[in-house]
Parts: structure tokens; C-alpha cells; sequence
RNA sequence: GGCCAAGUAGCUCAGUCGGUAGAGCAGAGGAUUGAAAAUCCUUGUGUCGGUGGUUCGAUUCCGCCCUUGGCCA
């Protein structure tokens, strides 16, 4: 199997500058592992790699989809394995960065033969939601499939409704259609590293001082760009980012601008505690101290080893 | 200097007609299969500003002091 590097690490660990200098040094091309940085004009609020470092240091997967669009855990498999494929044609080998770890399991893990979101199915679900409540959906659900149902808390709106939209385009329980096929396992060679902070406190203050660096340099005026340019409302993914949420919010007045930013960092925080629950449970990853000075170099051997370069 | 109001969990506050107190937010831990930067679950002992007094018992009533805001000088 062709080997594969996988960089994986909550916001604010400087994963991008680990992965741009080693890109410079090692025969790698970069596969962003990021929902958020799919998406055209959203660059300060997602901290996207500036011009120049992209020309240094080119993305896959940066820049797909406009803010109207939704991207999916599926989707970024399907892409992935495409471009590791090219890569590994090219006498390169792939790495994979970034924060999004569901769809590091994804790609690692591989998912069940289900079918994709419906909008129209979902309108449906929502409508009937919006008369009944999500609890009596719940109920409906555990009608049609028991077992994913008894998985489910009733307060889990997005999770039910999924399981609803796949009974609905399949007449088949998704407990069923999951437990038919085995998914199919990366077929990759791969080095899992993970980041994780030694001192949460100085994680806590680099994302601060980013997030107080996005406002200066107009993470505001962004959201009024997109908002002037693009059909959006704050129910699309794009806008249920972190800070992007937060921003819509306050132009619409909901509160002011010192709590967009206490709301705005609470929000980062909570997400880089998800992000590193998720590295806890996946035991395989070697893990790195992201605050160690000499970081980028032990990345550098940890990969210069796995590839016996 | 005088009068008034407020001082309770990291923050904003509720409450106890006297039996040592509870919400939201934050924080922490967890879950996670086509929205995942999403969605959801669990988790609250803190000299109730200090000090005297009344009382079987005070965070709650009374006196004094301290701090903060406002008004009057």
C-alpha cells in the first residue's frame, strides 16, 4: 500500500506551518482536511493560508464551494481518495491536514453505502418537525428503525432527521443498511500524527490572540461581503461556522461587539476541546506537544522515518 | 462630608417571610457515519463583602466598617 501522512490537530495548533514547511522539504502534496476552508471568500474567519503561502505551498481542497453550497463527510472521501490516488501516480505522497476529524475517520474508516442528503426530503422532515416537535419525530423514528432510534436522544434533532431522510429515500432502516456492508478501510500506508497542547491555558491565549487578530483585520467587513454577494441565511453550514455565526449575529443586532468577541472565542475554545476529544479516542495517532519549539523538526524526523528517507 | 442603591459560583444575576443557596453563560469530561467550525449528553460547596449584636440557629434581622455606582454638598 502507498504510504500517506495524516497531520491532525485542534484550531489555533499551527498545523498549517508544520505542513508548509515540510511540503518544502519532502517530496508531499497537501490535502486540507477542513469543512471550513472549502469555502470561496471565506479566508480571514477560517484562517486560511494567505496568497503567498499557497503558492509556496499549494492546498487540495481549498476553495471548492461557494458559501451557498454544503460540502459533506462523504464528499471529502470521495475527493481525498481521488487526489491520493494522483499523488501517489506522481511519485508523491500525500498529506492530509487539518481539524476536521470526522472526516479524518471518514477517510480512515470509510462510511456505509447510504444515500446522500435530499433537500426536498429535509424540507419535508423540517415542516413536519416545525408541527409536531422533534421528540415526536423521534418516536416516528423508533417506529421504523428501533435501533437507531434507541442510539439517538430524543433532543438530537439533526440525527433524527437524517435517519428519517435515509428511511425515506431507501425504505430501509439505516441501522440496517449500516450493519449490511463492512466500510472500506483506507488503503493506505499511513503515519497518524496527532497535536495536542501540553498547557490548555496557552492554547486558550493563541486563540485570543488570532481571534482578536481576525476582527482587526476585518473579519466583519467579510461577512457583510458575503452577505451582499451571496442569497445566505444563518442556517447554511457556511454560516454556522465559528465566528461567521457569531458575526451574522451581531449585525443583526443581537448583541454587541464585546460580546461577538467573548462569543466568538468561547466558540473556538469549545471547538478545539471537540476536536481534541476526538484525537483522545483515536489511539493510533502518535501525539506531539503543538506548544514544543522543536515541534516542526520532530514532525519533520517522525515523517522522514515513517517514509525511511 | 451627607443621602440612596448594590455587594451571593470565573461572569451576569435569582433566592432564602431566619434552618448554610440555584439558574444562564463560561470552564471541564463524553458522544460523534453524506450539516461535523455541526448536533447532542453529563458536570455547580460557593468565608452568600468584613465585623459585632439579637437568636437554639444569621447569607437572610439590627449596628458599625469596607468597596462600587448614583444623587446632594
Amino acid at each position: 500500500m502507498p504510504p500517506a501522512i495524516l497531520l491532525m490537530g485542534p484550531t489555533a495548533t499551527g498545523k498549517t506551518g508544520i505542513a508548509v514547511e515540510l511540503v518544502q522539504r519532502l517530496p508531499l502534496e497537501i490535502i486540507s482536511v477542513d469543512s471550513a476552508l472549502v469555502y470561496r471568500h471565506m479566508n480571514i474567519g477560517t484562517a486560511k493560508p494567505d496568497a503567498a503561502t499557497l503558492a509556496i505551498a499549494p492546498h487540495h481542497l481549498i476553495d471548492i464551494i461557494d458559501p451557498t453550497e454544503r460540502y459533506s463527510a462523504a464528499q471529502f472521501r470521495h475527493d481525498a481518495l481521488r487526489l491520493m490516488a494522483d499523488i501517489s501516480a506522481r511519485g508523491k505522497i500525500p498529506l492530509l491536514v487539518g481539524g476536521t476529524m470526522l472526516y479524518f475517520k471518514a477517510l480512515r474508516e470509510g462510511l456505509s453505502g447510504l444515500p446522500q442528503a435530499d433537500t426536498e426530503v429535509r424540507a419535508e422532515l423540517d415542516a413536519r418537525a416545525a408541527e409536531i416537535g422533534w421528540p415526536a419525530m423521534h418516536v416516528e423514528l423508533a417506529r421504523v428503525d428501533p435501533a437507531t432510534a434507541a442510539r439517538l436522544k430524543p433532543t438530537d434533532p439533526q440525527r433524527i432527521q437524517r435517519a428519517l431522510e435515509v428511511y425515506e429515500l431507501t425504505g430501509e432502516p439505516m441501522s440496517l443498511l449500516m450493519a449490511r456492508e463492512a466500510p472500506e478501510p483506507l488503503p493506505y500506508r499511513s503515519l497518524p500524527i496527532g497535536l495536542m497542547p501540553s498547557d490548555r491555558a496557552v492554547l486558550h491565549q493563541r486563540i485570543a490572540d488570532r481571534f482578536d487578530a481576525m476582527l482587526a483585520q476585518g473579519l466583519i467587513e467579510e461577512v457583510k461581503w458575503l452577505r451582499a454577494h451571496y442569497e445566505l441565511n444563518p442556517l447554511m453550514p457556511s454560516m454556522r461556522c465559528v465566528g461567521y455565526r457569531q458575526t451574522w449575529q451581531y449585525l443583526e443586532g443581537e448583541f454587541d461587539y464585546d460580546a461577538l468577541r467573548d462569543k466568538g472565542l468561547a466558540a473556538t475554545r469549545q471547538l478545539a476541546k471537540r476536536q481534541m476529544t476526538w484525537l483522545r479516542g483515536m489511539g493510533d495517532a502518535v501525539v506531539m506537544d503543538c506548544l514544543d519549539e522543536r515541534l516542526t523538526a520532530r514532525v519533520g524526523e517522525a515523517v522522514k522515518g515513517f517514509l525511511d528517507l
